[in-house]
DNA sequence: ACCTGTCAACTGGCATGTCAGTTGACAGGT
DNA sequence: ACCTGTCAACTGACATGCCAGTTGACAGGT
């Protein structure tokens, strides 16, 4: 009789009630499974289970199924027939190709955005900035996180284009992941503030260069710390 | 040569055969779907009944179900709960978020192709081209619109970044759909070439500016060819 | 004519049963 | 010790049944 391993899946239970959010059993618990995965409640190589999650979610096989296959077309949970699906793992190769896809969106985002501004945005913007100014004196790593998050989505936002930052989201999933392991980090976020600012200026100044400039230098900072990633956390990437 | 109408409902009996794919009924049942919406073999507007599929696949209603969740998170089919789902309709807005993406993505592309190419690459690039002039003046639309993406297609692939074409494709979806209805036009061809030329000849003298100016330029020249479009075929666009 | 309440047929969401492919422990041979 | 064939339990893939929400035709009231 085979035993079941249980170490990864200890937290399992944390997740959240599905009364919470709207629209179709499978539809809720896709969005659970989704943002568990993002935000490493489940990390990379987590077994998913279709009759296990069920069970904890109350739920039949039926709607668990369509969630793992909808993950599963995101990239974010591998499946192979009659295998359980996995948390993909991470890979340094994946990592490159999203933050190559993230240079180039959002440079172009604040190309024309240098263009485009209003003052209204850049005053939501400047309050952004503070904010996470404050959040870094308070020492408030998950809060400064999330306002990073959402200086970077205001301005992809302040396009115009509102499919925009989901798209953008969509096609950096890795990325996100991985970034939730450099929280820990206390030194960056002081530069992180100075790069936001030097983004910000740009635009203010309808320096659409510069604001670019700024960009892609602020986004390829996070190249050369993404790297001992693969050292630090070995079991979360592909072959390790 | 044969042009597919596109408006014909009567013959969606013409579904490929399951059996000429590989992977699970649900996989096989995505991809001839996906495939029948982005060649408007399905026009926008299609409603997409489980049941039916389901009897036409000669399978039962859950691959279906499965399939045609993946869709929805992909954004080609809406589907609300209890409603039929249908193929999404096409939107300017989301034309024009797309082109902005396709801009940013593949000028970001030639970019980099500007300073890394080889000259292997430039060889194929070259050879495209010359197909590319061939099926034009054989009058191959169809060819034609196949060689097209391919040139794109392999300036994605010659960054070695090989998860990138996957991700382009992926937000241009709506434009895809939209550039089908725009294949009947025959002037455009020629000056597609051109400009064609031009960003293979800026990449070619490794001059990076000239290139993405190139692919902006040629990019930029879809956006009047697609306002047209929601005068032409109102029925398939969002509210009419 | 128009609006409105009703109802039957349709359709999708979910639960469940069955089956086949995969896995991994283990026994037996080398 | 190591390799290998075997087998039982595990797991996902798919079929099917049932129920609830939606829709659209139609009857009756205004």
């Amino acid at each position: 009789m085979r035993v079941k391993p249980v170490a990864e899946l200890s937290r399992v239970d944390e997740l959240p009630d599905l009364r919470s959010s709207t629209g179709s059993l499978a539809q809720r618990i896709h969005h659970v499974l989704h943002t568990a995965i993002l935000d490493l409640t489940f990390p990379p190589g987590t077994p998913l289970r279709k009759a296990e999650l069920a069970h904890r979610f109350g739920v039949s096989r039926a709607p668990v199924t369509e969630a793992i296959a909808i993950l599963a077309a995101e990239g974010l949970v591998e499946a192979m027939p009659q295998v359980t699906a996995r948390v993909t793992p991470l890979s340094m190769a994946a990592l490159r190709e999203e933050t190559f896809l993230r240079c180039a969106i959002e440079g172009a985002v604040v190309e024309r955005l240098a263009k485009t501004r209003t003052d209204a945005q850049l005053a939501r913007l400047g309050r952004n900035l503070r904010l996470q100014e404050l959040l870094v004196e308070d020492g408030d790593t998950r809060g400064f996180f999330e306002a990073d998050e959402e200086f970077h989505t205001m301005l992809q936002e302040f396009t115009g284009l509102d499919r925009l930052s989901g798209f953008a989201a969509q096609v950096t999933l890795q990325l996100h992941r991985a970034r939730q392991l450099l929280l820990p980090e206390a030194r960056r976020p002081t530069e992180t503030i100075v790069e936001h600012g030097e983004v910000l200026e740009g635009i203010r100044r309808q320096d659409a260069p510069a604001a670019v400039k700024a960009m892609r230098f602020h986004l390829g900072q996070l190249v050369p710390r993404l790297k001992p990633l693969e050292q630090t956390y070995p079991h979360y990437f592909r072959e390790g």
